[in-house]
DNA sequence: GTAACGCTGTGAATAATTTCACAATATAAT
DNA sequence: ATTATATTGTGAAATTATTCACAGCGTTAC
């Protein structure tokens, strides 16, 4: 069991829970890596050895238990305590972010939203209190937040993430196009959708003339 | 120059372009590896590194031609002919990507969105017309569309995706948390929010524990 | 009991990616 | 012209991530 865990590993015992979970439902109660290996799409090699750093143990002939393995991933993801996250900017992607995570995981929920529109400021959209970004400082440390949500316009971004970051948060989820200048010890991950776009492009384009080729 | 070009390097080439597109703006004629790497947040290594598999060169004392680069990545990354890009769902999630990429890149454009909600269908949002899913066949072959964007909840994307694929398209943007199973000659690039945002909680948590360990 | 099976856990091998480090070089200064 | 300088381009090394391959082990079947 691994001092530190890669980011990707993190990455897939995410992914591999909702899977579990989604197993649960359907009544399942154990499954092998190679199983869990297909719906995830990765090998079953890296399922084991993902999970070889949580330190959770399948048994040789039933394999992993859904349940336990649930939890046990759970256990290691999850903060034991709940973590509240800050939306800025309740814009189109805003809202649509709030609809997507709301409900979801109650331990991982947006508490707040910010934005500078003195429409939304006050408001509750989809069940989260909107406030200005002045009152940013005072409600990300009221509430202990840790975790912020960038879906502002690019050129607000930074000021945004330097806000929350003096404030507190120590992890920035960041849908503007634009890298952000943070201290080391606050963690950010980039969803740069006009990269992953244009990623897809090139390698549609990519495959679609390999298939040509093939004919030949 | 390699023969094939690893989606990292794309990805960072995308980016590396907007920045240059950026500094163009600005003014600027020529930067070092080393400026455009802080910028994108990456080593000078990895930006020369980047640039060597797109075959362009710089010059030791100038370093890189804004405008140059910018267009030699241009070159490299898009198709010679416009790419069309399908939209399947026009939630809040589907109208937030719209409205994202409106206007963005001329050369790959939203050029049709389709839902079930017969309230959208024919209806044109974000100037882009909307369709039902049974007409995805027709238009997706009409149009010559080879990219598709997946904004449906989670049920709807695997059908989706096989509809697109079986229409003729070779490379999927999947905003559904599902992952998709797709024949070897299609591209897939996964945009997962949850497993995004339990990343980010995870490493915030991490991140902050090491802060509290460091007083010590 | 015990033999056979097919899985897990993991050390070792391989593959992919990044970084190092330095020779080659274009320019500016003198 | 020559020298000094700071950068590029790139083999080689280092690091990180994945896959191989197999010993060890519960369980089941007989």
């Amino acid at each position: 069991m691994p001092a530190t865990v890669s980011e990707k590993t993190i990455g897939r015992l995410s992914l591999y829970r909702r899977l579990l979970y989604e197993l649960r439902n359907a009544g399942e109660e154990n499954l092998y890596s190679h199983q869990l290996a297909q719906m995830a799409g990765v090998t079953a090699a890296q399922v084991r050895r993902d999970l070889m750093s949580i330190g959770y143990s399948g048994s040789p002939t039933r394999g992993y238990d859904v349940r336990e393995l649930g939890e046990s991933i759970g256990r290691f993801l999850d903060s034991p305590t709940d973590q509240g996250v800050a939306l800025v900017g309740v814009g189109n992607l805003g809202r649509a972010i709030m609809a997507f995570f709301a409900g979801r995981r109650p331990h991982l929920r947006i508490v707040a939203a910010f934005d500078t529109d003195p429409y939304k400021v006050n408001r509750v959209i989809q069940g989260v209190r909107c406030y200005s970004l002045e009152q940013m400082p005072q409600v990300v440390e009221s509430e202990g937040i840790q975790v912020g949500i960038l879906a502002v316009p690019a050129v607000a971004a930074q000021s945004a993430a330097d806000t929350l970051v003096r404030a507190g948060v120590r992890g920035l989820l960041n849908f503007a196009p634009v890298p952000l200048r943070v201290p080391p010890d606050v963690y950010v991950e980039d969803i740069d959708m006009t990269m992953s776009l244009e990623k897809v492009a090139y390698f549609a384009r990519q495959r679609a003339s390999q298939k040509e080729l093939q004919t030949w």
